[in-house]
DNA sequence: CCAAAAGTGTTACAAGTACACCCATGA
DNA sequence: TCATGGGTGTACTTGTAACACTTTTGG
């Protein structure tokens, strides 16, 4: 059987987006797509997702977590291929992605040659209809990000380093598509101690300034689960 | 590639258990092992899952939730194995597990016919070291199920359908490994409306028979996510 | 009548919710 | 000085934790 990978990248800035690719091979003629490739012989899923996300996108050294595998035999059409899915998470504005790798030889029945021809950032609700389980599968990554939010501080990816609580706070409503009380947002958060407040300000707006904030990185060494539970 | 899956059956009775199973093959010879099986090749993954649960362990229909793939080029030694892993969960008392296929041909370079020789359930805390990654990917599955057990109510797949709060505290004292105050736990689980009262008494114990409970059928209908969340 | 487990009640405190209000800044 | 968003304070409600107390049952 036939193994691929593909990559839901999500970004975020003001808004939750989506990084689609455009490219040519039998499958994906001139649609949005996810970012994928087969995975060598001798690679495991992590490479050939770093890779992909390297040769698709230009980024490199970001957080990834594996999604899932889809492997129904009729998700393809011609040769079975099984994909396993990850999701890849940045602040959008710190990157500007752009495939790195134009051309790859496509390995299928025909392994013909396929070029890879843009990429593009949308909006979650302005994400058109994807090939084959394409949606199906950047939908369970969507579900994997808020779920995986819920317990593990991985908004930090998704924001640059010095944010405002308003900033973080917009997050929260993108993920989880919902209004907060600037006010009890601003004491649950900084009652835990993800947040190291800085001596700084955001230059931004017409108002008063903002005080800058930085992830507390103690939290990051001790790995994920149960320390970090925060619904709202 | 050759793709196989691998369950890790979970059972409880008083504590969590693991279904383990020997068998021969070239690489799994008398060591306990996650019941598995290659993928056909018209076969989806999950159907592949029920497949193999019920040649190896009797099982039909149960709970079954993919946890993920495991795909490192080195974890099977000789051809490529790409593994993707499900949970199931089960009543223990309910069912007797035994293999149902005593041999079956065993696809690889060799293609040797393997033969299934028991199944046994072992305690959490006493399973031995598995062959391959099969020790990584059982505790990833237990991961797995204590985090879907958060928000999701799962905890009614491991219990009978008429069962007393003491027989759901030790379940949720067993999955999150810790101690809960009963009048504390049954204020809370009776607040939501996961339990349906019945007017029926369990017989067992020699003190005042508990009142039994079954799960609010009602719930099972809307899908997972969200409304689910009961932590301890 | 006693031990053991089921089940109820109470109290003190922590956390969440909904606001009103003050502060700093640019126009 | 006014509009705007940043930031603080407060009163009310709800949830949690610890533990004392009552009820039922078998021996």
């Amino acid at each position: 059987m036939i193994v691929s990978v593909d990559c839901a990248i999500f970004g975020f800035e003001r808004e939750l987006s989506i990084f689609l690719i455009k490219r040519t091979n039998p499958y994906f003629k001139n649609k949005w797509s996810l970012p994928g490739s087969i995975v060598f012989e001798d690679e495991s899923l992590e490479d050939a997702a770093e890779r992909t996300l390297y040769e698709l996108s230009g980024l490199k050294n970001i957080y990834l977590d594996q999604v899932g595998a889809f492997g129904d035999p009729k998700r393809t059409k011609g040769a079975r291929i099984l994909t396993v899915s990850f999701m890849a998470i940045i602040d959008k504005s710190k990157y500007n992605l752009e495939p790195k790798v134009k051309n790859r030889t496509f390995i299928s029945q025909t392994n013909e040659e396929e070029l890879i021809l843009s990429g593009k950032w949308f909006k979650l609700n302005e994400m058109p209809l994807l090939p084959q389980d394409h949606s199906e599968i950047a939908h369970t990554a969507l579900k994997f990000l808020r779920q995986k939010f819920r317990y593990s501080p991985i908004c930090f990816e998704l924001l640059p380093e010095k944010f405002t609580l308003k900033e973080l706070q917009d997050l929260y409503q993108a993920v989880y598509e919902v209004q907060l009380d600037p006010s009890n947002f601003r004491k649950k958060i900084l009652k835990s101690n993800w947040l190291v407040e800085l001596d700084e300000y955001s230059q931004q707006g017409s108002s008063r300034k903002a005080r800058l904030y930085a992830f507390n990185m103690v939290l990051q060494e001790q790995g994920d689960e149960q320390e970090f539970v925060f619904d709202f």
